[in-house]
DNA sequence: CGATCATATATTATCGATAATAGATAAAGG
DNA sequence: CCTTTATCTATTATCGATAATATATGATCG
């Protein structure tokens, strides 16, 4: 029989659940503080699962912590912001270049996601854009089968995400679109270093609209 | 006037410190368990700087924490051994390809670490020999002057660093050693791909070691 | 004898209260 | 006035105690 019973979450784990949606959707905005006290008396908890949840939101990097005065809402530079596109890049580059010949369940997905970008830019749904977009990238890093690295694409994706609903990054979605298919057709050649380079221009012009614009 | 005040660290930093010390020096080994209140009794603290110490840790990957049981010291399997060494190869990969032209600073840094392991091998030191195995390949990371690439590099030497201590890794240091030197050489004529080539090389290698004898 | 259920125990999770600290404000001295 | 020092206040950091939970152990039933 299939356990019926809502597993209670923890105090923790619902206030930091709550927390983190709060800053990804921009009702906790960069440099605002969370006071525990406060927040503990918002949920009617004591402080202690407040100050954990806090805690792990900063392992997290989604606020930083100053000892004795406490937690504030990160903000992100644009070095910052600069900097985990850069790791994104090598994260996915070096997953291109390991993908094995003969997956072309890879090409497939990418291909899936490469059509619900036309979908959304169609509609102009950005938010579906970005998602497609994101899970595009994803893809790559899925395919390598390397947790690790996964979790560490993920934790990435924390800022950017961030980012995205603060800044309308003003990167024509036309122009973004179209700097994907190159990818995907260059592996379906089994060029990988070519993917690899069209990646790694997708990447150089994201960053020349942050020089510009960020 | 500098301050001379010597900055009374948090009795969560100092016991996170103390048990960080003990899980790389080995005194807690992989599947031990930390018990909040047993630790804090050792310590003569209360439970809850135990407790953070313990959350932190989790945080930096060096133990894992289940609801209501408590928190092991990890133990690593030879997929995240694995796992963390191709992420390792993605990052330094891209800094080498990143690396400018005339950054002979980076050379420079990387032909003293390859004379300290030569050193090191002579002596027999294999304690340094790590050391400057590392550096030498933590030189690459720094030089892209990308923190979070440098925090996330560091994030994954943890694990290695607690293997390094487990496992004499078996791998001749001479050999080992022997990798490095091309990386150099390819950078030195500024064909980065080459020298990025050597690289995967390099943990192509190690690779072998790992399936072999891990 | 095996499976299910109750009970006990060890341990985490949470609580409410207190101590310690950083930063703000006011007072004192030059 | 400006600088330094003392006081106050808001907030985190830590405490000791209790509640909730998972696991182990033993009891009950088929």
């Amino acid at each position: 029989m299939a356990k019926a019973i809502v597993q209670r979450e923890s105090l923790t784990e619902q206030i930091k659940s709550i927390l983190i949606g709060r800053i990804v959707d921009g009702s906790l905005s960069p440099g605002d503080r969370l006071k525990e006290l406060q927040i503990a008396g918002e949920f009617g908890t004591s402080q202690a699962p407040v100050r954990e949840a806090i805690r792990s939101l900063q392992a997290l990097g989604y606020v930083e912590h100053k000892a004795h005065v406490g937690a504030l809402v990160k903000t992100f530079t644009k070095k910052e912001i600069k900097e985990a596109y850069q790791v994104r890049e090598a994260l996915e580059g070096h997953c291109l270049i390991l993908s094995t010949e003969g997956d072309t369940a890879m090409i497939k997905q990418l291909n899936t996601q490469l059509q619900k970008m036309q979908t959304a830019l169609q509609k102009g749904d950005v938010q579906s854009f970005t998602e497609a977009d994101n899970m595009f990238h994803r893809v790559m890093i899925e395919h390598s089968e390397n947790a690790r690295m996964l979790e560490i694409w993920d934790s990435l994706k924390i800022q950017l995400q961030v980012i995205a609903t603060l800044a309308e990054t003003a990167i024509p979605l036309e122009f973004l679109y179209s700097l994907h298919p190159p990818i995907v057709a260059a592996l379906e050649k089994n060029h990988r270093e070519g993917s690899a380079r069209f990646l790694a221009k997708h990447y150089k012009e994201i960053g020349k609209y942050w020089e510009m614009h960020g």
